[in-house]
DNA sequence: TTGTAAGCGTTATCAC
DNA sequence: GTGATAACGCTTACAA
């Protein structure tokens, strides 16, 4: 509705055809050195900018990327997506972003609208989607990179760690350590992830015969006040505890902002162990124990998987990115 | 190269034009309910996808909006970007996200690249852009719309909030607290606002008659081990500092932490005062004094104008969100 | 090296 | 209400 200058108008002032100035637009080698320098000359002059609908159209296949993420006020996510951008921007993808806060049906309402856009390819979060979600991403056949989680089977490619082994690892450090009194704060409803991390928490402290205290915060988010409120609700429930695991990194330093407010000696009288490895962490008196999460990597990994699979590059279907336990000085 | 089925498809099937698939696809009413009825049935059952490609070729006009930020690890920006793709959403349009990392020639870049796409509206940080980029954005003549910064003319329209007041409000406010020592941490290069922040900042404090320590953070990170080491640095710098002015709230955790630490009280010794407002302040043994500001409102006014100035109503210019000043107890 | 012609899958326009 | 036809701006496949 307004570039109005075409292919046709270059061509026209160039005095050559339209297919002479694609080629010349595209790099296409086989257009002389001479008509080449002054077809982009004049394109420069008059300013043309190429309609990629048309081109794509044409050419049945875009440059544009769908990228589905539960949230960006999740740190996680915005750092994971900063990945994603980096690579697809050196191959000139655009990513089409989408924010689904968790929701499964939003998802697939995102991904159905986003497919008109006959994307080249598509990442979004966890293994877990509707049938429907999963079945449009089939029927597309382009790449499909699931990320965060490898703990299933990937429609395509998936990108992450082990959420289960991380939890279990980290159950079975602060056992090591001595503690048994175990507290949970901070899982949120629908954060899939967070909730394999959780189960697989309590199920190995079960098996080990200790109990999880975990107050009723499926509501709160697992943020710095949520950390702090969270962590005093939970002692006031069960005062003996000696080791409080949180859901993210965000919460753990509100839980110790909690100790520090209150004198509660930390890890004396009480342990703290977050998850995802944030730098704030490193920042405590004591430096966090955590598991520290390589977010970015996994989404240059998956860009680069994306890249890869359209250039028909064979790509391994999982890819563990890995995870490392922190051991700090808080537990 | 993959979903064959057009609307060629849908029609042969039904028994109908090409045209009428399009009008139940778009919901024209110009069709009789049982043709819809019908038409839409096997529109599901052979799984047609809509290819907009065409469709906005034809129609000469896209769904997309070309979002440009400076940063997706800066937890602003992610909160401005969810309220954008919230509004955008809601009318079904697609946010394609790029990632400037302040700089101006990535910006005209990505710009150009989606250009491509024919958007139907853009949105970027700041007022300060390349020619070109400034160029490229009036001749497309599509809506425009400037987030964050108010202090200056739009290309189109803005939506933001003063930072130059902001920054000599809390400057009033501290002065009028008594504090006269000042110190700075945490400003990063080429990060518009914050500079014009401090400069304000400078500004002021110079204008009647106080100095301001800032040591050479330019390349520091304004997070929180950024802020934290940065108050170390400027106490061994400026002992006799009584007041630090943090570029934002992370960077002022990380002091205030550093203050725990090492025993600093506050605001007895030091007072400290951030900027932004983030959650994590309101945590600290006394509540960060700072400047809220507006983020999610921001990116939802953006997102609102954007959809308001497609459908034809009127927009005013210049949108202020406006700011806070928060009285905490840390200064 | 350059050009011609036929699509790509829609929508606008105007008939019927 | 419904349908035929011409765009939309580009690329593919050939031809010259």
């Amino acid at each position: 509705m307004t570039d109005r200058t075409t292919l046709k108008d270059v061509a026209l002032v160039a005095n050559v055809s339209q297919m002479t100035v694609s080629r010349v637009v595209r790099g296409d080698r086989r257009v002389s050195v001479r008509t080449r320098d002054r077809v982009q000359r004049i394109i420069e002059q008059i300013g043309y900018v190429p309609n990629k609908l048309a081109g794509s159209l044409a050419h049945s296949r875009s440059n544009q990327v769908a990228v589905l993420i539960p949230s960006l006020v999740n740190n996680v996510y915005s750092q994971v997506l900063t990945g994603i951008t980096e690579m697809l921007e050196r191959a000139d993808y655009n990513p089409v972003v989408g924010v689904t806060n968790n929701d499964l049906r939003k998802e697939e309402a995102l991904l159905e609208s986003m497919m008109s856009w006959r994307p080249a390819a598509a990442i979004l979060a966890n293994l877990t989607h509707t049938d429907r979600t999963t079945r449009i991403l089939r029927a597309a056949s382009i790449p499909v990179v699931e990320i965060m989680d490898i703990n299933g089977v990937p429609i395509d490619m998936s990108v992450g760690f082990n959420h289960i082994h991380a939890a279990q690892e980290l159950a079975d450090y602060l056992i090591g350590r001595g503690y048994r009194r175990f507290g949970y704060v901070g899982w949120i409803r629908n954060e899939f992830a967070a909730s394999a991390r959780y189960a697989a928490l309590r199920a190995r402290l079960e098996r080990l015969g200790y109990g999880l205290v975990a107050p009723d915060l499926f509501k709160m988010p697992p943020d710095v006040p949520g950390g702090k409120y969270g962590t005093k609700l939970l002692l006031e429930q069960a005062p003996n505890t000696d080791v409080i695991v949180y859901s993210n990194d965000m919460a753990a330093v509100g839980g110790a902002l909690y100790c520090i407010e209150s004198g509660v000696s930390v890890p004396g009288k009480l342990a703290i162990a977050g998850f995802t490895g944030l730098r704030m962490g490193e920042s405590l008196p004591w430096p966090l124990t955590t598991i520290r999460t390589f977010r970015h990597e996994i989404g240059r990994v998956a860009g680069r998987n994306v890249l890869k699979a359209l250039s028909g590059t064979p790509v391994q279907k999982v890819t563990d990115v890995g995870y490392e336990l922190v051991k700090g000085g808080s537990a």
